[in-house]
DNA sequence: ATCTTGCTTTGATCCTGATCAAAGTAACTG
DNA sequence: CAGTTACTTTGATCAGGATCAAAGCAAGAT
């Protein structure tokens, strides 16, 4: 991962975009929520929570990847979300995590003791507000994704999830896609088949077919070639004209 | 559907409690509301709203059901949400409704205007906390029924849905089911299908057996007897020591 | 009463993706 | 360097659910 190094006065990822909250914007007011606002790291593989386990904190990912996940008790593994950088983790009002949350990189949170992040909420309306326009998101990511565990298929789940890596990465570093897009696959083949719905061996097979067909091209087994976005578009399944592609 | 008549003054289904919104609990101050807030009706078939269409209200069931959905360009279609008496549609801030919103049975809608919501949104805190309380549910619900799209087998599925459709149910009549649960299945078996990523022959056959078993027990297609709740929650696949079952 | 129409059930067959198994690859370790 | 570990690829076979097809059923229309 490109893991550009941090200031902790000024970690400028906090979706929470409230000068009493994110210090990027009023750096110097600050010194007295240090009770409340600290940062933790992971390593690549360390759990953040399990379900049920009762949550003392809200966060926001800083660096780093973290999933978010269910397990039946026979071992079989649903992701239910993936957590990049500005994505917030938490529920104000809530005592328990409902679902595994599990480092895959590196991970750096910039998190708030629930309590008084709750207290700041009642009394700055906009922090509220903030935070619902991105549930509603979440909401409408996840119901899409619904579509695409319901009723695509092997081929087209790869491609929605390359597309979905691919588009944030684009977002994240600002680089429009002209002719190519080239990323870092930071899941393994067992974490996007858990995200997919599907098997490793089924994950391997339909991208090597990509590959053979030219759709993608890799360096190693994690580093990924898009040499034409329109091409991989349309093995989404998704409707071409849909517009908000990148 | 059991329809019971309802008093257009007086919904009591409204899921903001806020004496300025829900008539139910101040209803005496109310009448300069009338331009904002309206009832509609729809038959069941009927469209509420299509994806992409500019959407200038948002409302709360009252009664009936309707439901959430995407469909792909070659037919596939996918239902991402149940909405049932309670349930809350719109964006606020949103300008287009994401999904299709379609009427199951004969529905009634109490309907806000979406700007004078919003503004009362913004001046009225405690809607945008209680809004964000129901999307954060919602989020969950979402969360959760990709775990049965991903991972879950036919007939755990088929379980699944069944054991929603009796909790919401018997949530909404108050009924504690000691020895058995008795309900009205809202769905055809191709609307079971789409929500549950199968094809209506799956569904019927999956049904069947489940009946063969005498898991459950059908008087007509669509009146569903559960003798013993116990049987139909370890078909779900899901864990039995769960204690939210109901 | 017969004919529609819409929904459901059941049967036969096929195919996608799961499962079981083994070999390949790359990064680390001693 | 060989050996270990973690991940990935590829192969062979199997099975769950999809697909195609036809018949059953109930309510309403003519």
């Amino acid at each position: 991962m490109n893991d550009t190094s941090f200031n902790p006065r000024d970690c400028g990822t906090c979706p929470i975009r409230h000068r009493a909250v994110c210090s990027r914007c009023e750096p110097d007011e600050l010194d007295h929520l240090d009770d409340i606002k600290y940062y933790r790291t992971y390593e690549a593989g360390q759990p953040v929570i399990w379900a049920g386990d009762p949550m003392e904190f809200v966060a926001s990912v800083v660096t780093g990847i973290a999933t978010l996940s269910q397990t039946m008790e026979d071992g079989r593994t649903q992701m239910v979300g993936l957590l990049l950088p500005s994505d917030f983790i938490g529920r104000p009002g809530r005592e328990h995590a409902p679902f595994d949350v599990v480092a895959v990189t590196d991970l750096t949170l910039c998190c708030f003791r629930k309590k008084p992040f709750e207290d700041l909420m009642g009394s700055t309306p906009s922090i509220g507000g903030r935070l619902l326009q991105m549930t509603l998101d979440e909401l409408d990511s996840a119901r899409e994704w619904m579509l695409v565990l319901g009723r695509k298929t092997a081929r087209e789940k790869i491609a929605s999830l390359l597309m979905i890596i691919a588009r944030r990465d684009a977002a994240l570093h600002k680089r429009l896609p002209k002719d190519g897009v080239e990323f870092d696959l930071p899941l393994t083949r067992e974490a996007m088949a858990d995200y997919l719905g599907l098997t490793l061996e089924t994950v391997s097979r339909q991208i090597s077919a990509l590959k053979k067909v030219g759709v993608i091209q890799l360096q190693g087994k994690r580093q990924v070639h898009i040499p034409d976005l329109q091409r991989l578009v349309s093995e989404t399944g998704d409707d071409m004209d849909g517009g908000h592609i990148f």
